[in-house]
DNA sequence: TACCAGGCTGCATTCGTTTGCAAGGACAGC
DNA sequence: GCTGTCCTTGCAAACGAATGCAGCCTGGTA
């Protein structure tokens, strides 16, 4: 494999370089064809090209690609003070709701001819802000954020000095900038209602931290469906993180007080941390108690058992969001959206009717 | 939530933008300390800060903090055609395999204040080129590359040019550059191990890509570990890229000429497509047959029947790669290392002993 | 034939930093 | 007291591309 010996045995590591040939510049380009550097500039450049005679355009062209010249992004950058280039503020890559989305994100931009550049936050205010600003030091064109907190002065912030950005998955209250999220609310609804349909009354919620807007969207759905069928709507447990330990501790706790017949995770790791507490209190999922959970994260289908969970579609959300960065770059459209995306409840083996009271 | 009310309702759409200040750039800094750019300059920068007597050092710095002066990485890079910048190459980040060595690649190397700039390449040679060249003429220092090929006239022409690079988890043959992967031979090995001890004599293998080493390694390990315990080593399938599909595919094909009591998966993917088939041909895993899988990416123990497999530190592979660049970068290790780390079989409920024959 | 208008192209500056070179000052040795 | 040597700092030229401005040439018109 690589490395055992070297390929060049008698070149010594790396001691003669091997003379790398320079990559060619622009001037390089233009006395090859005998104009101006200048010329060549505006003959490269799609937006100039028509300023120049066509043949001057078709030799300059030529030559260039003879040559194997490219621009050099980074003297183009520090000249126009653009980058070609967005940033993407990520949770935690590791966390398998985002891959997707970043993905999305990635070949639609790519599309474009715009790099992305990833950072992860781990839900640090901190990492955050210091990465925002590394980006924009980079002079990233604009942000795609899916870090957002429902309070947010870093967000805030940005979106008043005009930063361009879309926000994902987690959105921010009165902030006028483009986003897109799953339909979160109807996720709930139709979730609560299957339950029901089941003959499930006594539903219990693990909302996720009220810190972001997916956590307060989801709690209130909650409430709210509860509600509307005329059940408590006040079994509600919250957590401070969206991780399967948080779902355990606080399923733990639900279990300790009146244990509920079905549990509406705030998502899918919430809802795998119900499974455990449930495994560990000796109790069965589905047969003594449902379990929901939401976004449909790669792989639920294979869990066991099986994850009832609402499907948001990640890869368009991405998608979205990146279109709408685009408009928003090109100065197409000017004025913020907000998208949401249909979602659908996938039903699995989580769920089934509660337990006969009697038995 | 965003998007409802603008922020600020009297001003119109972004119409008079709030003359974003400017950030301060070195010239600033220089003039209020009353000092040369180019003393300013040094004085910022770490190396070269002993030049410049330390009562000015602690003006300038002083200074530049007040302004809240940051470095532009573009016009430095521009100068000095570093860009304190490493790409990251994977095939695909939507594969759970990926996201946790990417994680270690960029917190390590995020600690050393490099930035990662990530792109996915779906093992399709000509992405794979386009984004490494792209990624070159944007001034990258180095490169992390998880998408060798065994043979990769690509990657054997970047490492002769001398560009600075570490293979991670794919390697490549006869290549003189430092390279991380698990130890998938002895991974393999304990697997067979286990699978015999458990009683089982007909094994198989769906192996993965021979166009990449992960493939070929393993599946001659697998043969010698076969032949190792005078067993058959013929029974392998080869699938030519690893997906579920991929792994349903050939082990419908296993199943359909003599079916071995168990099969051991190139990876979790391809064990997860073994566990398919099973189901479709209303066979058990493990009752029936059993399976293991290669690389435990998460989750992995929450499938119907936990998966057994190799577990391979992942973050520490990422970390270990994003070190061996570091080292490569700074000029401090010139040769190439390869260093494979220690793998450990995690039994879990998808091995058990072969069905009785007579039964 | 002379003049004017456009269409193309060249010139020079600029983006923000780094860095080789040289000049200035201070201090010590003789 | 003079010269030599550091130690600091300033000067200016890059890095590679984009772009306002000016000038050239051509063609059309009076």
């Amino acid at each position: 494999m690589a490395g055992g010996t070297p390929a060049h045995p008698g070149s010594g590591p790396a001691a003669t370089l091997p003379a790398v040939a320079p990559r060619p510049t622009l001037r390089d380009v233009a006395s090859a064809a005998g104009v101006h550097p200048a010329t060549a500039s505006r003959a490269l450049n799609e937006a100039t090209r028509d300023l120049v005679r066509p043949a001057t355009v078709a030799k300059v062209r030529a030559v260039a690609k003879s040559l194997g010249y490219q621009v050099n992004p980074i003297a183009r950058s520090l000249k126009t003070s653009r980058s070609e280039t967005v940033g993407v503020l990520v949770p935690d890559l590791t966390n398998p709701l985002f891959p997707p989305i970043v993905r999305g994100v990635e070949d639609e931009l790519g599309g474009s001819g715009y790099t992305v550049l990833t950072a992860n936050t781990d839900n640090d205010p901190a990492r955050t802000s210091a990465n925002f600003a590394a980006m924009q030091a980079r002079q990233v064109d604009g942000f795609i954020v899916l870090t957002a907190l429902l309070e947010d002065p870093l967000m805030q912030d940005a979106a008043e000095r005009g930063v361009p950005m879309v926000l994902v998955n987690r959105l921010t209250e009165r902030l006028d900038v483009s986003a897109v999220a799953g339909d979160d609310a109807s996720g709930i609804a139709r979730t609560v209602d299957h339950l029901v349909e089941l003959g499930h009354r006594d539903i219990a919620h693990v909302a996720g931290p009220l810190t972001v807007s997916t956590g307060v969207v989801r709690e209130r759905a909650f409430r709210e469906s509860m509600r509307r069928h005329g059940l408590r709507d006040d079994r509600v447990v919250v957590t401070d993180v969206y991780s399967e330990a948080a779902g355990r501790t606080a399923m733990l706790g639900l279990l300790d007080r009146d244990r509920p017949t079905a549990v509406v995770g705030g998502n899918d790791l919430l809802a795998i941390g119900c499974y455990d507490a449930l495994e560990e209190t000796g109790l069965s999922c589905p047969d003594d108690v449902s379990v929901t959970g939401f976004n449909d994260m790669p792989l639920m289908s294979r869990l066991r058992p099986p994850l009832t969970s609402v499907r948001v579609p990640q890869y368009e959300l991405g998608v979205e969001a990146a279109r709408l960065l685009l408009d928003r770059l090109s100065g197409r459209t000017v004025t913020p959206r907000v998208v949401l995306l249909p979602v659908t409840l996938v039903v699995r083996g989580s769920t089934a009717p509660p337990p006969r009271v009697g038995a």
